[in-house]
This record gives C-alpha cells, structure tokens and sequence, in this order.
DNA sequence: CATGGGATTGACT
DNA sequence: GTCAATCCCATGC
C-alpha cells in the first residue's frame, strides 16, 4: 500500500479529517476503509491539547503524520492522526472503520477480551474497538503513519469521491457544539449515534464543500 | 504524593 | 435508559 507523506496532514485539522473518510487504515495482519473521524485542535478545549506541550501532549504538538495513541477510561485505547505544523497541537481521531482484511484476526482480537458475539459491523465501529480489532496498543504513540506499524493510505477504488457528512463530536463534555465530526454518509460501520438524518422528516445531510 | 476525570464499551434494568 | 471497569496524567497540596 502506498502510504500517504507527511504533507498530507501538514493542514487545516478539518480538512485532514474530512479528506480522511475513505482512506485505508492497515496494521499488521488486519486493515479496514476510515468511515467515521473527529478533529481536535489547541484552540477549543475538548483537545487534549488545549492545555499546552505536557508528556501527554508533547505528540500532538509534534510533526504531522505520526500516530497520537492514548488510554482512554483506563481501557480503552485511542488513534489519532497528528495534523497541521509542528508546534500547533492537532489531531484526527479515528473512529469507525468498514473492515477489508485480516477479518479473522479481527474478531480473535475482539473476542478476546470482554466482548460476547461480535458482528461484522461492530467490528471497529468505535474508537476503541477499531483499535483493539487492528491490535495496536500504546506503543504505536508517535511512530509515523508512512512509515508504520501503523499506516494509512489514500482513497482507492469504491472510496475516490465518498458522500461525507457531519456532526457533532461524541463523548465530550467541552466544546460540544463544534460540528468537527465526519461520517461517510450511509456507512453501517459508523459508530453511535449516527449523525446525519434526525428521525422522521430529518434535514438532507450536509455534504461537505470542497 | 493524592486525587479526580475522562475523545468508551459491554452488560444489565 | 444506567453503570462499572480501570489507567494515565494533569493538577494541587
């Protein structure tokens, strides 16, 4: 697989993660289509790096391109991608992936732990499942996303102009109002809730300009 | 050094 | 709908 450069995420945090949907995400044995991210910038303060270059942070506020991998409630482990210039602390959380290959490790590696009878679509439909399903772990923080173990490469195929839609980000408790959440629109990978389409006469999703 | 709070998930009522 | 699990780290004394 041909990996995306550095430039790629050496932009606006949105873009990045808007241009992100449709994008291959691969690990080792297993790799699946991004359908589902969220952008985080030190500007608002649902970033983590919202308070400054800490050990935490100091990831985030390095070069763009490098994975910023995290635990999250103890558990659960969370991948970003590092965006926008050296020095501004920015990030892509990848949160749902449509799985291409490497399916039956996948499934070992989320049965393993906790889950029951898993499904095809819940497979990595979360921030913390995709993670647990491609078996990346803490160590993955800061290696560099061209370069691997963990990479991501460019649209291909099916996935060359996807319909992407927004939302608001889930989980958060500041900045809620932020529209900076991305979704391939009809995806069955993307996590809950589903952001497009209000129950009964819903607005049309919103496709993103580009 | 002690404390508190999550960019979540799965099980359960 | 509710809730607990569980670890890293930011903050405050």
């Amino acid at each position: 697989m041909d990996a995306l450069p550095a430039d790629f995420y050496a932009r606006p945090v949105l873009d990045v993660a808007r241009d992100l949907i449709g994008c291959t995400v691969e690990h080792g044995d297993a790799g699946g289509v991004i359908v589902e991210t969220e952008a985080y910038h030190d500007s608002e303060p649902a970033c983590h790096a919202f308070v400054g270059v800490t050990p935490r942070t100091r990831t985030l506020f390095g070069p763009p391109g490098r994975a910023y991998v995290y635990r999250s409630y103890g558990i659960h482990v969370l991948l970003n991608a590092v965006c926008e210039p050296e020095g501004v602390g920015a990030g892509v959380l990848i949160r749902a992936l449509a799985p291409s290959f490497g399916l039956d490790a996948m499934y070992a590696r989320r049965q393993l732990r906790g889950a029951g009878a898993v499904r095809e679509r819940d497979l990595c439909s979360g921030p913390g499942k995709l993670t647990q399903a491609l078996g990346v772990s803490l160590r993955e923080n800061g290696c560099s996303l061209a370069r691997g173990p963990v990479r991501i490469g460019p649209r291909q195929g099916d996935w060359l102009e996807p319909r992407v839609v927004l939302g608001t980000r889930i989980g958060i408790s500041r900045a809620v109002d932020l529209p900076w959440r991305f979704c391939a629109a009809d995806s069955p990978y993307v996590s809950r809730p589903r952001p497009q389409l209000a129950r009964g006469r819903g607005q049309a999703p919103t496709p993103v300009a580009r």
